[in-house]
Order: C-alpha cells, then structure tokens, then sequence
DNA sequence: CGGTCGCTTGAACGATTTCAACACATGTGG
DNA sequence: CCACATGTGTTGAAATCGTTCAAGCGACCG
C-alpha cells in the first residue's frame, strides 16, 4: 500500500484490509436523517458521489491517520466515533477531539502539509475516502461544496475553543461534566445514541488524555460527579442525568443544537 | 452605529472611530513582503480589493468583536496584534489565540453565528473590513480565494491544536517557554519583529489568562525561565535567547515555517 | 498627593500527581 | 483445567505543583 495511512494500529488491533465492497450512494446517505446535520440537497449529494473514491473500515482501536505523514486521502465519518491525538515524544498524548458521523477527518491532509496527530477507530466505523488531489476541484466546480467545507473548519475550530477554555479554566471536576455533556450531545445530535445517554467505550485513561488529568484524579473525579448525581459515566455508557444542572455545573454557554451541514 | 461591533472597550480605551480616510490598495499590500506569508497573485489582489469594504483602526486596547453578538463583518489584520479570548460568567477568562498581519477575524461571523469569543487590540492596529452578506460571493466568484480560506481555517484550528497540547500536556514553565517561541516566530514571520525577540507589551495577567495559570505562578515561572536563560519575557519584549533549547525544552516539534496564505 | 497598574514576595493551603498496591475480568498457552 | 499475562478500575499515602491570601514596591498619571 503506497499510502501513508497505513491502518497498523500501535495498540490493540490486527492488521485489516479496508474492504471497500460495498458503498453506500449519497443520494440515500444514512446521515440525511440525522437532526443534527443539514444534508447537502441533490445535486450537491450526486457531486459528492463523483468526489468519492471509495470507502473504507476500521474496526476500534486502529489508526487511520498517523501524525507526521503526508496523508492522500481524507475522509469523512460515515458511521462510528474516533479520536484525534497528539503524542509528544516522551509519550505523553492528548486527545484533542472526538470525530462523530458528518466530521469531516485529515482537513491538514488536503494542504499537502505533515499531520499533527493522529486519527484512531474508538468504534467500529465506516468512512468516506476522497483523493486529495482532486480536493482542488471542489472548490472550482462547486462553490457551495467549497463554503460547507469551510463552515466545518470554522465549526471544528470552534469545538477546540470551546475545549481549550475547559483545559484553562475549569478544575477536574468541571472538565468532566463539560466533557460528558459535549459528548453525549453530540451523539445525539449524530444518531449515535439517545437524548441524555451516550453508549460508547471510553476508558478512563482516554478521558485522563483528553482533560489533561493523571489516571488517578480523573478516576475521583468521576466518583465525585456520581456521587452528585450529575453524570455517570462508566467504561461502556456516559449518562447525564440532568443536562441542565450539568451544563450549569460546567459553565457551559452557547446553544448545543446548530446543525451542522456535512459533506 | 447599527453594527454590532462596536469597539467600546470594557478596559481601558476611550470610544474612537474608525477612519476609513486613507486606505492601501491591495496591489500595494504591505504583506507582500512577509517572508512568514504566501500573498495572492495580482488577479486576486484586483478581486479582493473589490471585496475589501473599508479600512478600521482601534488603539491598543479597544475591543473589536464582542463575544454573544451576531458580527456583520469580518476582518484580516493589515498591522498589530490582537487577542482573541472568551469570558465565563463568573469572570474567568481564557485567551484562545493571538492574531498577527495576515490572520482572519471573525471568521464565525460568516456563517451568522453568534460569536463564541471576543477580540482586543494588543497593540494599535489596522485592519481590512469585509462585509459579511457578499461573503458567499467569494466562495462563486473565486474559488482560489475560498480554498486559501479554508486553509486559514485549517492553519488556525492547527494552532489551537497546539494550544491545547500545551494547556493539557506541560507544566507551567514548558507552557511559558512554548508560548514564547510561539509569539516570537509568528511575530518574525509576519514582520512584527526581528528573530528571536519581539516587542511586543503583554502583562503577566494576560499570559496568565492564556496558559490557564495564576498570576503568582506565572511571575515565579517566568523568573524560573529567567534564571534558566531560556526566556527573558518582560511588559514590553520577549525575547528567546536559544531557539532550539527553548523549543526542546518545550517538547514543540514541527516545522515552525510554514507561509501561510492570506486575504 | 492619592490612585491605579504591573510586578514581586512570603506563607498557608489545596488540587493534582506520583508511587504502590490490589481486585476483577478477559484471554492465552501449557 | 490451571497458570499467567494484560487491561481496566479502585484505593491509600506522600510528594509536588499551583493557587490563594496578603502585603509591599516602583512607575506613572491626573
């Protein structure tokens, strides 16, 4: 595989083939019935479909991007979550964000430039392949194409903002409830689960990454927050019982629910 | 003034109106120059000028977007820096980013959301005004422009990933040091300064604000950094006496020269 | 001159980390 | 089947990093 993007997982998962059998048309993309998400209309959707080289699946815990190559492809989250991490070179890693179905994954990808981090399946996942090198075309052909990409950067951007305040100025306890609240969101805004319950596997030591906290404080925390009856969140499910006291418990501003549009 | 932006600043600065009296063509933009950016070709430049409203000045300390308001402008920065930052309810405050010649402002505001943050001039600068509404006009009319566009909003979703590796990875001192290398660079890159030291005056409250830390804590790191000859950073200068030591000391890899296209 | 701003210092306190151990479930090879 | 390793979560105790409170200093300004 000439391909930088060699799927080889450092930590848990055997070697897969991508197999790009099956394909689903973008005329009938499941995510046309997510609430969350704006679908792009007809036309753009049979664009989209020339645009698309092919599709590919991760089964949990392998890599679809690794930091430091030129990656040629991009993708596009059709089915699943992911991370997105940085590793520093005496291991230390965090995790920057989630990728949930719609997320657009390796934008960095499609300026030639060295990825800064990594792309790794938290679930089984299903994603839309599309050549860098006609990435170009895109904006050419199809203006309105080019702004949604855009307004996803701007989005993406956005969510990092919002992530960096809660790495600034929120104390653990804070961090989790915020971060449990994000997630369950945007899982419900994406199909992936229902209003207040998010069922995805998420390991301590990954919730330790992405809040900037050791193992163990993320650990008292999390028995903190049950204990106030605020979230629950175990290795299979995070609950948020009461969104509104957990959103106010955060300091969480800002409208949860602006539909996204997605490619 | 029926815009939203209006630059009365809660800190320091008295009202001022922006006179748009003189005004640089873009054939003659003083960015061309940069070493740190990759200007539009003269066929742009023609069409951006086109787009280009007006011109805006604020003195060092106004503010030029506020936070929660639907901004109906956006804006690049033609000289001075700026700070973008976001304030909790209970008067917390994050800084999320510095912005340098060449960066966008405000890119939220095309796409008419409220604003998540809100920016200050760190020093008097000039900015170039577009108007919102003929924003989507860019993505038909040129679609070089919206892909440049894209990739500003790609390269600064990179520099918050990098912000929040900091916040969520480093100590207090590596914080410090990165944020000095930081600045520094950027500010040689976009003409602000020369190599290895910047002029620029920014309080130990504000780069507490950035790096997440008290303000006691910063002073004794900064002195710490001092006294290890690494970073010499006072009100009006910073200035890194070792760019490879401070930039190994601060665990940052990547390539810090990447020209950056603009508008 | 009083007042504000930015910086500095000391000391006590608290949040978070580190070290170390153990419990439990799962999977693997002998 | 057992023995063993591995991954995940939990707990206790000590050490460290960073915060908070409180005070003082020099520069600048009206």
């Amino acid at each position: 595989m000439a391909d930088s993007d060699d799927p080889k997982s450092l930590t848990i998962a055997s070697r897969q083939q991508p197999a790009s059998a099956d394909r689903v048309p973008c005329k009938e993309c499941p995510l046309i019935h997510c609430r969350g998400l704006s679908a792009p209309d007809e036309g753009q959707r049979a664009w989209i479909e020339a645009f698309k080289s092919s599709e590919a699946r991760y089964v949990r815990g392998e890599q679809v991007l690794r930091q430091g190559v030129r990656a040629t492809r991009l993708f596009t989250v059709l089915e699943g979550v992911l991370i997105r991490y940085r590793l520093l070179e005496d291991g230390r890693r965090q995790i920057v964000n989630f990728l949930f179905p719609g997320d657009l994954v390796g934008l960095q990808a499609a300026f030639e430039a060295e990825l800064t981090h990594s792309v790794e399946a938290m679930t089984d996942v299903r994603l839309c392949v599309f050549p860098r090198d006609r990435f170009f075309d895109l904006a050419v052909s199809h203006p309105k194409l080019s702004f949604d990409l855009t307004w996803m950067a701007a989005r993406e951007e956005a969510a990092l903002e919002d992530h960096l305040v809660s790495l600034g100025q929120r104390n653990a306890q804070e961090r989790l409830a915020y971060l449990a609240v994000f997630l369950v969101q945007r899982g419900a805004a994406t199909g992936v689960s229902r209003e207040g319950t998010l069922r995805l596997t998420v390991t301590q030591s990954q919730i330790a990454d992405m809040l900037g906290l050791s193992l163990v404080h993320t650990n008292r925390s999390l028995q903190a927050l049950r204990r106030l009856k605020l979230v629950d969140w175990t290795l299979s499910t995070i609950s948020v019982h009461d969104m509104e006291a957990a959103r106010s418990f955060a300091q969480m501003d800002g409208d949860p629910y602006i539909p996204r549009p997605y490619i």
